[in-house]
DNA sequence: ACAGGTTATGGGAACGCTCCCATAAATTTT
DNA sequence: AAAATTTATGGGAGCGTTCCCATAACCTGT
C-alpha cells in the first residue's frame, strides 16, 4: 500500500493524498473525507523511511546514555525514572525514541558515530556524560541538536541542558543540618568525571562557608555513585576514627551503603549521625528508617529534556537554552526530624 | 555527500561506489582502494533512510516494554539489566535500539502500533508483556518478527521466546528451603497478569508436592512485583497469625520488602524465617542480611533475545524460537547456610 | 593475436514520499 | 455573463540508495 495505491483507489493524484496525510488545509472537505475513507479502510500508514529520505527529518530522537565511569545503570533508579520522563513526552510529540547505551568501549563511539552522522535521528538527548566525552565535540561538529541533562562546561551557543540546581540545592540540604546542630557533615560524592558532582562539592563548601565552619578535608570523599562507595566511606572513616555527626550522601546508593555501614557498627541514624541525600527517592523505596532527601524531579527532567529537544529541532525555541530545576527538602527520619 | 559525490570524486560510477560500501567482492582491490580512501577523506556516511527505502530494512530493532500493569519499571533492576544486554548485542550486530516504555493509556498503543506498521523497524523485542496484551496479536497480524521475554501461551508458530525456567527453578528454590527443614514457606508472587509468575507458582506447588506438603492458600500471596507488596504481605500474615518459617519472595524487591517487615517486627533472618528470592541479585545490591536468589541471568537474557530477534530478522534461524535459559541458586546469610 | 570466458564497471529504473509549479475548477467581482 | 480572483487538484522532478542488466575490461589458452 503506497501513496500511489490510494490515490488510484480514490480516483484522487498522489498529491491530494499527500495533503490529506499531512493535514494540509487546501483540499475540499469532500475529497478529504473521500480520501481519508480510502485511507481507514486499507489501514495505510506512511512509509516514514520515504518521508525521511525526502524532509530530511525522522521524527526521531536518541538518548545517549555513555557512563563510562562507573556503571551504575543498572542499580540507580535515576536512569529508569528520566527514561520515563523521556518516553513520556517523545510518546506525546509523536517521536521515536532511540536508546544509545554507551559503555567504555570504542566500538560503541564508532556506532554512536555512525547513528548520529546517518541522519537517522534529528537530535539527541545526552544523559549523564563525562566531562569532556568525546561525543560532545562530535555533536558540535556535526551540527547535531541535542540537549544535556547535566551541564556542560563548554564555550558553544548550541550547548544546551535542562538539569537541576546541584549548588543550591546542596547548600540546603547541609544547611538543614547545619541547622539541626551537626557541625561534622560528611559528604560522600560520586564520581569526578560527572559535572553535577562538582557543582555539589561547591554547595556543600558553600554552606559550611556560610555557618562560617571551616571545611575539613577529610570529610569529602569523591568516589562512585554506588552503594559501595558509600558503605565503604563510611567504614574508612570510622576505621581512621575521623569524627563526624552527619552525612550527605549525593546520591540514593551512596545512601543506603552509607547507613549499612553506620547501622553495622551500631551507630544510630539519627541520634548518632544524621543524613540527608541526594536524589528521587520517592515513598516505596524502602530502607528501614526513611532517607531524608533533596528531592530532584528526575521524571519531569526527562520530560523538560525532550520537549526542550524538539522544540529546538522544530525551531520552536532556539539555542543556547540552559535551565536548572528547583529541588525539594524531603524530610524524613533520617535527618532528626524539622529545623529547630 | 552522497553516493554520487563520492563517485564522481573517484572517477567511478553509483554502482562501484555502492558496491564498496556493501563489501561486494565483485570490485578489484585497486578501485576499492580507491573509492575507500575518498570515503574516508570525506567522512562519508550513506544515508540510511534511503536504503532503508529500497531495501525495506532499517537495522532498527524496538524493545516494548508494555508494563501496563504494575509500573515497576523505574525500580526494579530487572529493566536496565536487560536493557543493558539487548544493548550491548545491538551494537555487536550493528543494529539501532529503538525503546518503547507503554504505559496504561490509549495513546501509547496506538503510538506502539504506528511504529510497527510504518516500517521503520525490522523486529521487536517484548518485555514483560501483560497476558493477552494486544500488541501480540497485532504483531501476528503484521507479520512483525519479534521475541519475546516471557513465555507466551499463544497457538502460533510465529511466537518467540526466550525465557528463564521459571518452573524449574522455583521448584529447586523451594526445594532447598524445604531440606533445610522448613515446612510453611509463604511464597510471595507478583502481577497475575504476567505469565511468569503462574509458571513460579506452579514450580512452588510442584515443589510441595514433591515433599508431600500440602499446598496453603494462606501462604501464597500474588500481589505485585513491588517492595511494597513485600512489606504487606508478611505484615498481614503475621497480623492474621499465620505461622510461616520461610519466604520466596518472587523478585528482589518483594524480597527487600519482606525483610523490612520481618525485621521490624523482631523477626530473626535466618532462624526464625528462611528466605530466598528469584532474580538476577548480584553481589552489591546491599541489604544488611545478603539475599539468597535464585539467579536468573538477565543481561545474558537480554543477549539472547537479541541475537535471536536479529537471527530471525536475517533468516539464520526460523520461527518458532523457544528457550528457556538455567538458572543458579546463590546461597548467601538469609536463607540459613547450604543444605544439609 | 584472438576467440571465449570471466570479472569488473556503468547506466538507469525503482523504492514511496514531498513540494514546486502549472492548470483546472469554483467563487467572487464587475 | 464574462473577467478576475481565489481555491483545489494534478504532474513530475527529486531525495540517496540498491540491484538488475548491459557493456567494457581483463584474463586465459591456443
Amino acid at each position: 500500500m503506497s501513496l500511489e495505491d490510494i490515490a488510484r483507489l480514490a480516483g484522487v493524484s498522489k498529491s491530494t493524498v499527500s495533503r490529506v496525510i499531512n493535514n494540509d488545509d487546501r483540499v475540499r472537505d469532500t475529497t478529504r473525507t473521500k480520501v481519508q475513507a480510502v485511507i481507514d479502510a486499507q489501514g495505510y500508514m506512511p512509509n516514514l523511511n520515504a518521508r525521511a529520505l525526502v524532509t530530511n527529518r525522522t521524527q526521531t530522537i536518541a538518548v545517549v546514555i555513555s557512563n563510562n565511569i562507573s556503571m551504575f545503570f543498572d542499580t540507580s533508579q535515576y536512569f529508569p525514572s528520566i527514561l520515563r520522563g523521556i518516553s513520556e513526552a517523545s510518546v506525546q510529540r509523536d517521536y521515536a525514541m532511540l536508546l544509545m547505551l554507551g559503555t567504555h568501549n570504542e566500538d560503541d563511539v564508532r556506532f554512536t558515530r555512525r547513528i548520529i552522522r546517518n541522519q537517522m535521528l534529528d537530535g539527541v538527548v545526552l544523559v549523564s556524560p563525562a566531562i569532556g566525552h568525546p561525543i560532545i565535540q562530535e555533536m558540535l561538529d556535526t551540527d547535531t541538536t541535542f540537549v544535556s541533562a547535566d551541564r556542560i562546561d563548554v564555550d558553544n551557543d548550541n550547548v544546551n541542558y535542562v538539569t537541576v540546581e546541584n549548588v543550591e540545592s546542596t547548600r540546603t540540604a547541609i544547611n538543614h543540618l547545619i541547622k539541626l546542630g551537626r557541625r561534622r557533615i560528611l559528604m560522600i560524592a560520586g564520581d569526578k568525571e560527572i559535572i553535577d558532582t562538582h557543582d555539589r562539592v561547591l554547595g556543600y563548601k558553600l554552606a559550611l562557608n556560610d555557618a562560617g565552619i571551616s571545611f575539613d578535608p577529610d570529610l569529602l570523599v569523591i568516589d562512585q555513585y554506588s552503594t559501595r562507595a558509600g558503605y565503604e566511606a563510611v567504614n574508612h572513616l570510622l576505621d581512621a576514627q575521623v569524627a563526624f555527626d552527619a552525612v550527605f550522601a549525593s546520591q540514593e546508593n551512596i545512601a543506603i551503603g552509607a547507613m549499612n555501614a553506620l547501622s553495622d557498627r551500631g551507630i544510630q541514624i539519627p541520634q548518632d549521625v544524621s543524613l540527608v541525600a541526594f536524589d528521587d527517592l520517592i515513598e516505596g523505596t524502602e530502607t528501614k528508617i526513611g532517607i531524608s532527601t533533596m528531592r530532584q524531579p528526575v521524571v519531569e527532567k526527562g520530560r523538560q529534556l525532550c520537549h526542550t529537544l524538539i522544540d529546538l529541532i522544530e525551531g520552536k525555541v532556539s539555542a543556547p537554552v540552559r535551565k536548572a530545576l528547583p529541588t525539594q527538602l524531603v524530610i524524613r527520619e533520617s535527618c532528626g526530624g524539622k529545623e529547630n
